[in-house]
DNA sequence: TAGTGGTCTAGACCACAGC
DNA sequence: CTGTGGTCTAGACCACTAA
């Protein structure tokens, strides 16, 4: 009867906020890491590992700021970087609470490689093309370049645990067109690309599905005709420029997007 | 107000910041919108009608908030507001770029409903199915109550012009348990719940794939086995209770999920 | 009424990019 | 070097909630 990790026994009479002064003590002043962002960590370890559990309320941000020594704005920011990522909920004249300690991973700006490592998972990439063609229309518009430009086209198998888990097609532009089969096959696209320092900063997703063609099918070890997930995306850099763009396809019953909401 | 700002002198290149006096003109300081909120509407106006074209520079930060006479901080979040949503870039030590003018709706807590109606399409909804039913323990959990006690599950066909586009599943605690078919038929759930005061704040959601079942094709009158859109959902209110939760399956030729990530 | 978060101000110093 | 955004401070007043 009891599921102590919903919302069910939260006990609504329980006013008390939790203390905080050991989990946000012996911040780093000195470092290059904001002070906004050490606290924020902290807090999001405390929710994950039961310090602070769900349903339970927190000091009130003034008196959170003064304990710890930092101004309010600061300890603010913090805070509204939980909200914002749906740990926290706050209203004005009750509180925050914490809404939920379950285990979630914010959609973010990672590729597919990245996101299974984290995870834990071996992780292989067979190229199966991998050429300069000319930019269709469609390509040099998402791109920013010139329809015909020559783009370098890639396409490959993604397997986690060998096991096949999508097909990912990308187009990328005239300056980064000497990326090699060998790079793509040891590490992620955006590895490659954060070496080489290109800064990611703005993607466009759209996500949809749609059967599988006769051609992915067998790469993917289902039937033609059976349901994908796909998803495409183009991503822009700190000036404003388009620096990848890819048409991917998912095994369904493998992989599916996990997004949080959260209304301001 | 400036001498700098003589209309004469504006040239339209990618080096000077384009004059935003006039944009920014007359904000209301009485009334209950918040300024950062009234700055970051006339700023996405300004980029949506070309007044700010792709690929533009803002003013840096400081003079802006001088010139509209307001602080650092409340422009600063304004600002903020358009880089979260994809529209602007910042770099430090060099300014703030337009990235894009084309239309694009945040993805939001809103209803396939409001999504629709908002786009201009009719929408109508048929109630298949609106009966008290015991919550199982995946919907319990969901739900943050006790299994099996009464939940309120319809299933809805939802057509767009006429054309069958989602089949919707949904569970309500039992204190949303009266809402009404017919109130379902004419607007959508979220509609309802507003207006019966219900604050949503946070969703999560995962978004797959997987075939139509035999029940569910010909009511979207596609092929048992063809591919159909998922996404099933929890939302939150104010206090971190669970109001509703949801399974719902698309036509992916007439509905995708759109979504800009920014990395801070 | 007391306590909470929401907004706003007017400064300060720093890190980084480009000339 | 100058100019930019990034961070941080120490206050202030207000709106809302609950007792």
């Amino acid at each position: 009867m009891q599921a102590d990790s919903t919302p069910a026994d939260r006990a609504p009479t329980d006013r008390t906020p939790i203390e905080l002064g050991d989990v946000l003590h012996d911040l780093d002043r000195t470092g290059h890491l904001p002070l906004y962002h050490q606290i924020a960590t902290r807090l999001r370890e405390a929710i994950a590992d039961g310090t602070l559990p769900t349903g339970s309320r927190l000091e009130n941000e003034v008196a959170l700021a003064e304990r710890i020594g930092v101004s309010r704005p600061t300890m603010r920011r913090a805070i509204q970087d939980l909200v914002d990522r749906g740990l926290l909920v706050r209203r004005r004249g009750v509180g925050t609470q914490v809404v939920g300690a379950r285990v979630h991973r914010h959609l973010e700006l990672s590729s597919l490689h990245e996101d299974l490592t984290r995870s834990g998972h071996a992780t292989t990439t067979q190229v199966l093309r991998h050429e300069l063609v000319p930019a269709s229309p469609a390509v040099a518009s998402q791109l920013g370049i010139a329809p015909g430009a020559p783009v370098l086209y890639i396409r490959r198998l993604r397997l986690s645990d060998g096991v096949p888990l999508a097909v990912l097609e990308n187009h990328l532009p005239p300056g980064l067109s000497d990326i090699t089969p060998e790079q793509l096959e040891e590490q992620g696209l955006y590895a490659i690309l954060r070496n080489r320092g290109v800064s990611m900063r703005v993607a466009r997703q759209t996500i949809g599905a749609r059967a599988a063609t006769r051609d992915e099918a067998p790469l993917l070890g289902i039937a033609a005709g059976a349901p994908v997930l796909t998803m495409t995306r183009v991503v822009f850099d700190d000036s404003g420029a388009s620096v990848e763009t890819g048409s991917h396809c998912y095994v369904p019953d493998l992989y599916t997007f996990e997004i949080t909401l959260v209304e301001r």
